[in-house]
DNA sequence: TTGTATGCGTTATCAG
DNA sequence: CTGATAACGCATACAA
């Protein structure tokens, strides 16, 4: 019988079953225990309704089964889909998520790697943007989409195929005069190589490019300056656009909406990432899919891996061209 | 200086600084200690880079600054939307958050209640779909959309009023026969007041309606049938259509579409919810905008007020009305 | 005000 | 294979 009103504990257990407390700890912890000892311990857990504090078992262990998730939030959809796959590969192998959100500040991200120490979690997978970011090297850490060092893993999808990927297709589709367009930081990333991608097919193909580039701080009008630069009578010049996310080409489409310009009769868009309308449903625009899933899979494997020695410093994985409205066909 | 690789205790302060371990405790948690003290303890602090470890405090005072958020996912953006701004929330008042994930398993929606007491979370909110669930007392605990007991809080929007603000609305807007659509549970819970708002506002303005709800496990195609037969001649006789989510609004319209129905020209439409594409920009359908913000400042600050005795049960927070492309004007 | 000592619930190390 | 017991890092009641 438990004392007053908390929690029974193993040493509850013990006296419930009349054995002794390490025994009650073997059986929990599925160890090696004569049948008939952990039939009466199994017997008072039942009993009593017992379950482990995991309080005390961290302290005793130092590791408390949780990772940390570092991502600037949970509005973006893309974000959405990574925090999803990710809490559910870590539910699968008994894994718990302390979800940390940096909303783009870069401060906070470094606060939060501390903080997820403090909190002796098992490791951190960690999307972020800091350039000065310092990794720790006594914790087991995952980095998505950018690559610090060979001892850092880096999980990205395969963004300099996806690039080459768009070209080919734009071309496939009958473009002759295309356009790269990206809004985003000065930071050097692992998407940064959806350009270069887009660029190499392009030159490789002989397709026209242009490359219009936003930089921190420049107003999102400098997109309807280039576009409106690049109308005649009335016409795009460009008959297929590549746009670095689909957030951003969306953005566009609805720009071109209002200049009189029809998707995708005039011009095609691709964009990326592989967002659909209500996380499940349509495309929003055609686009590059991300394999948010594997990406999941391969961060949590690669995190909760520590012992095992080799682990590669940057995990690749292939993207897929979906069709989403905004292309012909 | 600290023995060996493992991080800096309060042992390893005290003994740096030349005070007892009590008093680094004091300091750390920002008590009443002398003025050399303090700074003796806060110097050594820097010194090591000591940090408390949340696993032996979480022990010593049973409590580990962490809620559990119980829901069903996170790819419905009004899920993820839930799980920012809570866990923003949480944030500002230094609160984890453990998130669980049910996918509307009703079995894992019990199994989460029991892993969140094991881990001696502080409180649970919980969006969940069990009829039978049974709420623990000795954990506070908080609600989102379901009523369970005047002594387990309950934080919705007015589901009452945005039916009835949808009524108002398709009226308002110059429509003469309307219907309201939803699929869904046989649950009865607060968002089943959407339909009782709107039947209560068409009675009262004389507007002409019809209710169609379809039931777990028939299929979509239902809808599909439901409105063949109530089209004469290639013509809708309905002119409005209040539906009972923004995801089945969506879907349904690309059922309109594909009977050649015209939206708003032909069917005015509003959904309920407020999702915004991308998670920031346009509503994806006019709609009854959920305050989520609101929402999730009420669950935190009811989970986190156990001691406050006087917690009201149901906490009913005002809807509004947003415009989405698919009503006029 | 500061120091000392105990115990939170667990795992792990020893003896038996 | 089981029982007893010592940590783990911290907060706190009590003694100084």
């Amino acid at each position: 019988m438990a004392k007053g009103k908390s929690a029974p504990t193993m040493a509850d257990v013990a006296r419930e079953a009349g054995v002794a407390l390490g025994t009650v700890s073997r059986v929990v912890n599925g160890e090696q225990v004569g049948e008939e000892y952990r039939e009466k311990v199994q017997a008072a857990i039942r009993q009593l309704g017992y379950r482990y504090n995991s309080s005390g078992r961290a302290l005793r262990t130092d590791s408390t089964n949780t990772i940390a998730l570092i991502i600037p939030n949970t509005i973006n959809p893309y974000f959405s889909l990574l925090v999803h796959h990710i809490n559910c590969e870590l539910e699968k192998r008994n894994y718990k998520m302390m979800l940390c959100f940096t909303e783009y500040d870069r401060s906070r991200e470094i606060e939060f790697i501390q903080m997820a120490q403090q909190n002796r979690v098992d490791g951190v997978i960690a999307l972020t943007y800091n350039p000065n970011l310092v990794i720790p090297e006594d914790i087991p850490f995952v980095t998505i989409d950018r690559f610090f060092s060979v001892s850092v893993p880096c999980v990205a999808s395969d963004n300099f195929g996806g690039g080459w990927m768009a070209a080919k297709k734009l071309k496939e589709l009958g473009c002759t005069n295309t356009a790269f367009l990206r809004i985003g930081s000065t930071l050097t990333h692992e998407p940064s190589k959806r350009k270069d991608g887009f660029v190499s097919a392009c030159v490789e193909m002989g397709l026209p490019f242009e490359i219009m580039a936003l930089e921190d701080g420049q107003p999102f009008s400098e997109f309807e300056r280039f576009l409106s630069d690049h109308i005649k009578d009335g016409k795009l010049s460009f008959d297929g656009l590549f746009i670095g996310t689909d957030s951003l080409a969306w953005r566009i489409i609805q720009l071109l909406k209002k200049m009189n310009i029809r998707v995708p009769e005039d011009v095609q868009v691709i964009g990326f990432d592989g967002i659909r309308i209500f996380g499940d449903q349509d495309y929003v625009v055609s686009t590059i899919v991300q394999p948010v899933q594997e990406i999941a899979e391969a961060c949590v494997s690669t995190v909760l891996s520590r012992h095992l020695s080799s682990v590669p410093s940057l995990i690749c994985l292939p993207v897929s061209y979906a069709y989403g409205g905004t292309t012909k066909e």
